[in-house]
RNA sequence: GCCCCUAUAGCUCAGCUGGUAGAGCAACUGAUUUGUAAUCAGUGGGUCCGCGGUUCGAGUCCGUGUGGGGGCACCA
């Protein structure tokens, strides 16, 4: 075998075991980094390559510093492997794209066959053996017209709509490994050998659609995940178990938080733990949003289909929103409702009710407002996406000028309640104007730059998205990981200068004039189910005591202590502490287990030692050691422990 | 809505190529009075998701509907 050494930029020469000809490896290098010229001398096999500027030396993964290259370089090659397999054993499949994703890849395939999961074990065997066949790797740039011809002599539509996407003139850069070609923009290994073949795996098919337009044909993707090594590999098994484990389904049964039924997907029915964390969150919230000069309110559930022809929902919406028919005594009609599926033309009639002054704004109205909404079936996912949810909304009715401030104090807000609930970072994502709008650019200039210092005024590193807002006017977005890495948007912030004016809201400038307030949608939390599920997920089930549906449970080692148990929980309760007894006659291991998997966060164990010396013997979650504590001094301690983080604050 | 997978006891799951259902945990009953993550024994419990079909016979095969899971699209 030949072999190669290369001198990287920083002064390191290595060799490599190239498995190819001089040739085709030089070839190869200066086609996939196709940077800038590369000088190779060669001297029989062993020749020295010299990187004059490319400081991206992307050649093996031996010499990477860099991990995520590394990994990319992985990921990437493996795409182009599966598609190779998939098509040396199913010839007639068609490919189209296969990117590099967090911790893998997919590759997205025509096939009238479903790939079934047995399908996947028979690729991943036919791509180890394409790595160990360690072919070279070419890189050839073709004119636009040459591979056009190519994709259609090789029956590859999709191929040929990707060229033709390609602008004219641009080069193409069509890869190659054996006889197997595919258009590719780089960079590469040398050979296939270079991929590590016991650190990757296939991991499910799914169905998507081509060019993500749900008028195209549905494709087959098949979703890889890959890492340098076996060992990275197992982690990352582990890790996907660990998850499932604190998944807020399973843990909302483990813990008998809620369920769902058939008769009412989407809805959930909250069980008495589950319920008490649902009050706990609006206590604390409704304590936050009064504190920051918000005045809560309450609109209706049911409201005609005329007001939400005025707010536009109807025109817009109405797939989504759920109706009721009924039929009106005194009138000849059918009368059309529906259930809201947002607060904000609600709180338009309550701003509406009397003549308002500039003086009243900034006039924020929040509401825990239950919405209905008729999302697609396969959009449901347990807390997170649902089809009645309560939000967290408010409105604030206020001038351009006071957007900013507004925003700023927003985020404030915002943050803290994020540091409270187990979420002290998060990402910030700013979406500008879109092409379709409404409302004067100055409008959008002023708004937008608001929204911007708003952010700056607290953090300096955000997203920004352009052409993402909404019609209406720009928004910030808040979102939230869930157990594997899936991002939830929670909190938002979002200017509206289109309602103000479809349901006509005023009020009366220092002028003496009318004028439109500008509309501030905002949430925190989003929802309470979203942000309670990916809650449950962050602490894996262990809620922070002031959130713990049942914060203390008091165990019985022996039923002569049964009274004293009575007592104890007497005294937690009387506090206002969650307390229950467990006078069950079963060993204190048993309890011990029970309410561990159940989550609680602190078990009292009482037995006849406890009940002569009126003491308690506190056990933590999650802790081994246990500590005796008078009866006084326990009451007390816990007592202080269970005061929300906000009235801790305020104290 | 679309693609794939899936639905058996309260939960987690067996049930091979068709011959009318099993285990562990839970529940209930009894015994046990126990010192920090499962005490022992016994008992009860299932329209095998619904509907239709193939078959002498369907939990098992086929179709369809519904729910659930993984994605895609959607999330104004």
């Amino acid at each position: 075998m030949p072999q190669i050494s290369l001198t990287f930029p920083d002064g390191n020469v290595r060799a490599y075991d190239a498995g190819v000809t001089p040739a085709n490896v030089a070839e190869s290098i200066s086609k996939s980094l196709a940077k800038s010229a590369i000088s190779a001398s060669v001297d029989g096999a062993h020749w020295d390559l010299q990187w004059p500027i490319d400081t991206d030396a992307k050649i093996a993964i031996h010499t990477m510093k860099d991990n995520a290259e590394a990994l990319e370089l992985i990921r990437h090659d493996l795409a182009h492997i599966m598609a190779r397999a998939v098509q040396e054993i199913w010839p007639e499949v068609q490919v189209t794209i296969g990117p590099v994703i967090q911790n893998g890849w997919y590759y997205d395939f025509d096939r009238a066959e479903p790939f079934t999961p047995e399908d996947l074990g028979v690729i991943e065997k036919k791509m180890k053996e394409i790595i160990n066949a360690r072919e070279p790797v070419r890189t050839e740039l073709w004119s636009r017209d040459d591979a056009i011809l190519h994709y259609k002599k090789a029956h590859e539509p999709y191929k040929v709509e990707l060229v033709e996407a390609i602008p004219e003139g641009d080069p193409i850069r069509m890869y190659w490994h054996g006889d197997w070609q595919d258009l590719c923009r780089g960079p590469h290994f040398q050979h296939t050998g270079q991929v590590p073949a016991d650190a990757f795996k296939l991991m499910s098919v799914a169905g998507a659609y081509w060019r993500g337009d749900s008028n195209r044909p549905m494709l087959q993707r098949i979703y890889g995940v890959a890492f340098k090594n076996r060992n990275d590999l197992k982690d990352y098994l582990t890790f996907l178990e660990e998850a499932e484990k604190r998944d807020h389904r399973r843990l909302g049964r483990e813990m008998e938080l809620f369920h769902f039924q058939e008769e009412a997907p989407g809805m959930v029915f909250w069980h008495p733990n589950g319920w008490t964390i649902v009050r706990q969150m609006e206590d604390y919230m409704r304590r936050r949003l009064t504190a920051a000069g918000y005045q809560e309110i309450k609109t209706p559930q049911v409201i005609d289909r005329k007001l939400w022809e005025k707010s536009g929902h109807w025109d817009k919406y109405r797939e989504n929103m759920f109706t009721t028919e009924i039929d009106e005594e005194h009138a000849n009609e059918k009368r059309t409702n529906a259930l809201k599926p947002m607060n904000c033309p609600g709180h338009v009639q309550i701003f509406n009710q009397g003549l308002k002054s500039y003086r009243d704004l900034p006039l924020r109205l929040s509401e825990f407002g239950s919405c209905h909404r008729y999302e697609a079936h396969g959009a449901l996912h347990g807390l997170m996406r649902v089809r009645g949810f309560t939000q967290d909304d408010a409105h604030i009715f206020c001038t351009e000028d006071q957007i900013e401030a507004e925003c700023a104090g927003f985020i404030d807000l915002l943050s803290k309640v994020y540091r409270d609930t187990g979420f002290p970072k998060f990402d910030i994502k700013l979406s500008t104007r879109p092409e379709v709008r409404v409302g004067s650019d100055e409008v959008w200039d002023k708004a937008e730059s608001a929204l911007e210092k708003a952010i700056l005024s607290v953090r300096n590193d955000f997203q920004v998205d352009p052409g993402e807002g909404a019609f209406y006017g720009p928004k910030l977005d808040f979102k939230l990981t869930d157990a594997i890495g899936r991002e939830w948007q929670c909190g938002t912030f979002q200017a509206d200068f289109n309602l103000p004016e479809r349901l006509d809201a005023t009020y009366i400038g220092s002028d003496g004039e009318k004028h439109r307030p500008v509309m501030l949608h905002r949430a925190i939390l989003g929802s309470f189910e979203r942000f309670i599920g990916i809650m449950i997920e962050n602490y894996a089930g262990r809620l922070p005591f002031w959130i713990a549906p049942r914060q203390v449970v008091v165990a019985s080692i022996v039923s002569d202590a049964d009274a004293y148990v009575g007592e104890v929980v007497a005294a937690l309760t009387a506090v206002g502490l969650r307390a229950e007894a467990d006078i069950r006659n079963e060993k204190i291991n048993y309890k011990v287990r029970e309410h561990s998997v159940g989550k609680v966060p602190v078990i009292l164990a009482v037995g006849q030692r406890e009940v002569d010396e009126r003491t308690v013997t506190v056990r933590r979650l999650g802790e081994k050691a246990t500590s005796v504590v008078p009866l006084s001094e326990i009451v007390s301690m816990l007592a202080e422990e269970a005061v929300a983080p906000d009235r801790v604050e305020a104290a």
